[in-house]
DNA sequence: GATGAATGAGTTTTCATTCAT
DNA sequence: CATGAATGAAAACTCATTCAT
């Protein structure tokens, strides 16, 4: 414990630093520099934590991506039905995207652009096989669209990043009201109706 | 009248070349002689046309979306049923999404990420009115959800975003079928069930 | 009359652009695009006028240095006394450095500075030639210090300089008293006491 | 201790380069890349130790005006009689111009140019008040002039700048005898004749 | 492990000058 | 004679990265 010296707690410094920088100003508008300031060490050494800017973004990109995804599963389990689970793992990313707003925007972000290398992409997108598992099942059982994965997400998942984004513009405010009604929307795009 | 007048053939090369590299490398990985060259004239000459960096960008930006409306309007008449007039714009934007790629990326990029400034991100908005009529329209005669008008865009036409994004990144092919998948997504996540 | 159609119009804009711009920022941060807006033509017209912009602040310069002499010995007669003489001169010249406050500073520039190159230097000063010969009869009459020229200069007539400087940067007010001491003064350091 | 703390040498040696580099071709065609070349560090490494151009050159004004007006004051003592006090000092001035002469050089353009601002111009004229108590006491005991210290500088002091000036461009040599009737003539300009 | 000084390579932008009309 | 568009060359400045300590 002693020995491997590295200190987590500066390297998280680090990746927190990143994504508010990143969400200010954008990935290439924000020096190592900075970022070395607002996690009060030296730009030299972050380059004992990470290989180089590309590296800690990336890495950075993949850390939100799991914080994101353990938020929207933890209290999913496999024993629930298709329209309890889907509901659950459904308010628990409106949750983060509502209330991680910084998490959520560095990922439309990186999700939007250019700056995540493909390799780190891929495995941001792993970690999201309980949905894909659930809707397999409501597909079996007759309860979810028998469409592409993609288009479910589209419309089910989606559809949060974006009203995240207005409502952080400040251009709506997302209540209890809102949030009920976009689950309607949601549930209703992807179900089958009878 | 071909050489001495500011040719708007340049400006035009510029913005197309501005559209095509921010797609490619992002904003800021962008270098105006990047843009210069690909436009065939001297990095001096974009300050002919443009005031600087992100009077190019904004600019283009607020061109690109202007092109966006234009083509998703162009064949809706107001005279059109609340269903019709919902299909026919719809999938004027799916068409251009899905086949003005270019144009399609590059207003992804723009809209979730800080490199467009505020003003012009305002101006670029302006111009879809007449869907907001139609929505105003549709809530009157009981046919559309009596929602905020970001959760309709959000939940009947930002999914095209992401699904015109996983095509380009080679997750999927939006054929016909899906297309009509999507659109009756779309649909049904706005319109009230009767 | 009409075949030289150079118009002396545009060469003297010119000319007075250059001196008000030098003044206000400097020769090097005077760029040849704005002294042509202010002269109201185009760059490419400047350069029908003047060789580069070295040529134009030469030629500026040796226009203003002879505006400044021919103002300076306009009244001087020879046939006046050296005292008369040295007061009406010397009165002519603190009239310019007060009054055309414009070729005042534009010369104190040139002259303390590396803009204006060795050629255009000599030629400025040659025309001072009238106030040397008065000081040669002033010395041989035993009214003057025998001392060098650049001596009853510096302290005779470059005063003035300096008091026009700090005149309009607002530290002083030369008004009809200051501009009798400043003469005493001078008359004093050069004169023969007896 | 001696590579790693920012080095006072580098700061100093960007100092020296950038008057003898103003002196010889003026600020604005003084570009940072020959200073820092001049000063063997690399263009960079100037903005370590000033903010930019206009910075650099501010804080090389006010230091060479230290330099001056602490060189001028070392040998004077408020003890002096007037006559001796101005002397003392008057040779100081003499001394420090034609001996330090890329620091007067470079004070003159300065002083006569745009390139300062005005903050740092108002910084570099506090030093010289030893000079106007001596005048005030000078004045007090029917010494000196009665009249506006301004007058008493361009008078006395301001001279020896036109003096330094013509030498450098090899007009005249200001030998041991010159400077004797220099500075009789700046002592005859402002004492009060009895 | 941690640092701050240093920098080479690159960025945006400017500008004196030219040239086709 | 006059022009405005065009540009190559160079300016100020930035920044990811390294290195001596």
């Amino acid at each position: 414990m002693a020995a491997l010296q590295k200190s987590i707690d500066k390297r998280n410094a680090l990746i927190e630093a990143t994504i508010e920088l990143v969400n200010n100003d954008g990935f290439h508008a924000t020096p190592m520099s900075k970022i070395a300031k607002m996690a009060n060490v030296s730009p030299a050494t972050i380059y004992l934590y990470f290989d180089n800017k590309q590296d800690l973004v990336n890495i950075t990109y993949i850390e939100v991506k799991s914080r994101y995804t353990a938020y929207a599963f933890e209290t999913y389990r496999e024993t629930m039905s298709v329209e309890e689970g889907f509901e659950v793992i459904w308010k628990r990313i409106a949750d983060f995207k509502l209330k991680e707003v910084a998490d959520a925007m560095f990922l439309a972000q990186c999700d939007n652009t250019p700056m995540i290398d493909e390799p780190s992409r891929r495995e941001g997108i792993k970690h999201l096989q309980p949905l894909l598992d659930l809707w397999a099942r409501g597909k079996a059982e007759g309860i979810i669209k028998p469409i592409s994965d993609y288009l479910l997400y589209a419309y089910s998942i989606n559809p949060l990043s974006f009203l995240m984004l207005v409502e952080n513009r400040g251009a709506i405010k997302i209540g209890p009201q809102e949030l009920e009604e976009a689950f309607q929307a949601a549930w209703s795009s992807i179900k089958i109706n009878r």
